[in-house]
DNA sequence: TATTGTTATACTCTATAACTATA
DNA sequence: TATAGTTATAGAGTATAACAATA
């Protein structure tokens, strides 16, 4: 394409990111399912019960944000809202066995969203451009 | 922070990705400048003259979207949009000398936002997340 | 028929402020 | 006074359809 755009880091990154973002929300769209509720559901399940503010720090989403989709999330029996008896201001979340399932078909769009969107590079090159990522990101 | 999600190398992307838009965004808007219109003024240095087609196509954005951007663009002397007289469909534009200005005010923005948003890494490590994210791009 | 620029529209993502109930 | 969850709202970014003029 030879864009000149490309040669300056940021908007090569940015580009990366929409392209990464579209890619896998549109394997998520295919699947009727949701990439923002699998990476809720994922987390609930690496890290086990945790607040809501705790998962939208995680998610890198606002609070506010979050509540609209955990409406959805818990009405569709994928997670329950529990009170914390020891701070009654917060709610206790945990992934339901039907959230589990669901989890796990979510794992396999992702992979192959992942194979998708790292079609060009090797399995070596992918591993450096995710540690570079995560190096970068000060993770 | 220790966040699981990051071991998915699509969310560290789309992660990276925001970080690095919240942050030239964030530079250009401490400058009162735009972002949007510092790429499309490079742009149109870089390669000459350009249709809006063309120059959507560079920017990945869709030519109804950069229609208002331009609007404003041309407003701001910043840039021409001549009729094209071999195809009356096209408008032909150009960076005036106010837009070469503002550009080089953009680029050491640009330099600066660049600077930050890659802190975390040495100068061959910023290299290689270039080199490695052109390559997934499929540039 | 197909394409360029344009207008209008809508949806997602993100950000913010303010309220309530608790601490 | 500070925090957790909530509600409401607004803005940026992105995507789509449809139209007029032109090829």
């Amino acid at each position: 394409m030879d864009n000149p755009l490309l040669g300056m880091p940021m908007f090569a990154t940015v580009r990366l990111g929409r392209i990464a973002r579209a890619t896998v929300s549109g394997a998520f769209d295919q699947e009727g399912l949701s990439w923002r509720t699998h990476f809720a559901l994922y987390c609930l399940t690496e890290l086990g019960e945790l607040s809501q503010r705790e998962l939208a720090d995680h998610l890198t989403m606002d609070r506010s944000d979050l509540v609209k989709m955990l409406d959805e999330v818990e009405t569709a029996g994928l997670v329950r809202r529990a009170p914390d008896p020891s701070d009654r201001r917060r709610r206790i979340l945990s992934i339901t066995a039907a959230g589990k399932d669901q989890l796990q078909r979510g794992k396999d769009v992702v992979d192959r969203a992942t194979d998708e969107f790292l079609a060009h590079l090797n399995g070596n090159e992918r591993e450096q451009l995710h540690q570079l990522t995560l190096r970068a990101i000060g993770a």
